[in-house]
DNA sequence: TTTAAAAAGATAGTAACACTATCTTTGCAT
DNA sequence: ATGCAAAGATAGTGTTACTATCTTTTTAAA
């Protein structure tokens, strides 16, 4: 088999679209690059034209600037990561099972997908531990929620609301809930590698050990006593 | 009663002591209401010496830079915290009890505390909640960890985690659930007041929800079944 | 096959930002 | 009265975050 995925992007998130050029291609190719190595803050336009051959003028004319940028690499994380939700949890019944499977994809390394070409997958999501709250965590919110840049961070998220409330319709906080899971899957990861006293799995590293912690957390709350 | 409250901080955090001079207090007062205003990212030094009348030079002579100057207030902030949680939580013998107060500190409104002059608390909390975690999240982690930058964050989850452990000994993630806590207080803040279709309780826009949530959250984990 | 348009490359320029350096003045402690 | 630390004043530098314009290359329609 050999599927391209392809994701509808908003059209917002960019000036031209990335996907349809092979510059646009190694714009997102290797801005996730350098991101990862560098880190947002130090992540330059002028460094990733250097980079990639071309010039920061070459770059603006895709992106407005590197907040966009990011915003386009969360967007496109979140809808890769909802189709990969998708896939998993076809023909599973038990909402439990499921919500396991959404747990799992989160909280564990993702393995590099062979259909998407110019994305490596398990660097953005390093990125997206890092960086991704950045990307709504500013004074922009509100502009860039009207112009739907969150839709994608949101669909997910509501994917997960539905499994919760299919596990007890009873359950009062599924969004809340939700998003607890996606954002504490990251922050667990993040501090077991970098601040290790704040977990309780800080010598293992294993991502299995807050796999474990969060079933632990989502289904204490949702069953019913 | 006119007592004055005094945390002791890091000496790494700053290169001259701000609460040892009235420039220094200025400098504090002040970042706190034009990072409240301005967000992290558009907040410069020069900015901020325009407003209190000296020049940028003055405040390097405090600060190496403005993401130091982030951490000494969020660890300000969290030295604060501890101290209420402390204050609040005394004479209680409950750990439930001590819990649901700890919670309630997290997750509502602080109001403005008499005992410190020049430190705004409500607008310092508001800060914290937007770019709180953007003093941890970032390539320099170890690094300032090394330099014990984020002991205040790490002390007040030990004290919480502590807690957990007091409300039942055999609950396996006191570390993991507490930053959990932390972190959801301000994300679900967050989330009500920018991106409410992530939280279930968007209308209301009412901390006593998030406290709801949280609560329920955080006795059904620990409680044994 | 020519023609035009869109995309990319090349180059330049600007205001703001993130510092560093140095020199002078002020205040206060001995 | 002297000395020293803090603060003020001023200047300068390299980088960042853009915007503008002009030329060349590629692509796609006439």
């Amino acid at each position: 088999m050999n599927i391209q995925l392809k994701f509808n992007m908003n059209d917002k998130l960019f000036l031209r679209d990335p996907e349809q050029s092979e510059l646009g291609k190694k714009i997102i190719l290797h801005s996730v690059q350098l991101i990862h190595q560098n880190g947002f803050e130090a992540f330059t336009f002028k460094k990733l034209a250097t980079l990639i051959g071309t010039t920061e003028a070459g770059i603006y004319r895709y992106f407005e600037n590197k907040h966009r940028l990011l915003i386009y690499l969360t967007a496109w994380y979140w809808s890769w990561l909802e189709y990969q939700v998708a896939f998993n949890i076809n023909n599973i019944k038990d909402p439990t099972v499921k919500l396991k499977r959404v747990i799992k994809l989160l909280a564990t390394t993702v393995e590099n997908d062979s259909n998407t070409l110019y994305v490596d997958e398990s660097i953005l999501h390093q990125i997206i531990i890092t960086e991704g709250t950045k990307a709504y965590l500013n004074k922009r919110v509100s502009e860039d929620n009207k112009d739907h840049l969150f839709k994608p961070y949101k669909d997910l998220c509501a994917v997960i609301g539905k499994m919760i409330l299919d596990c007890n319709p009873n359950y009062k906080y599924p969004k809340s809930l939700a998003t607890t899971i996606i954002e504490m899957a990251h922050f667990q990861n993040f501090f077991m590698n970098n601040l290790p006293s704040l977990t309780d799995f800080g010598q293992h590293k294993n991502e299995a050990e807050i796999v474990r912690f969060l079933e632990d957390l989502v289904f204490s709350s949702i069953k019913t006593p």
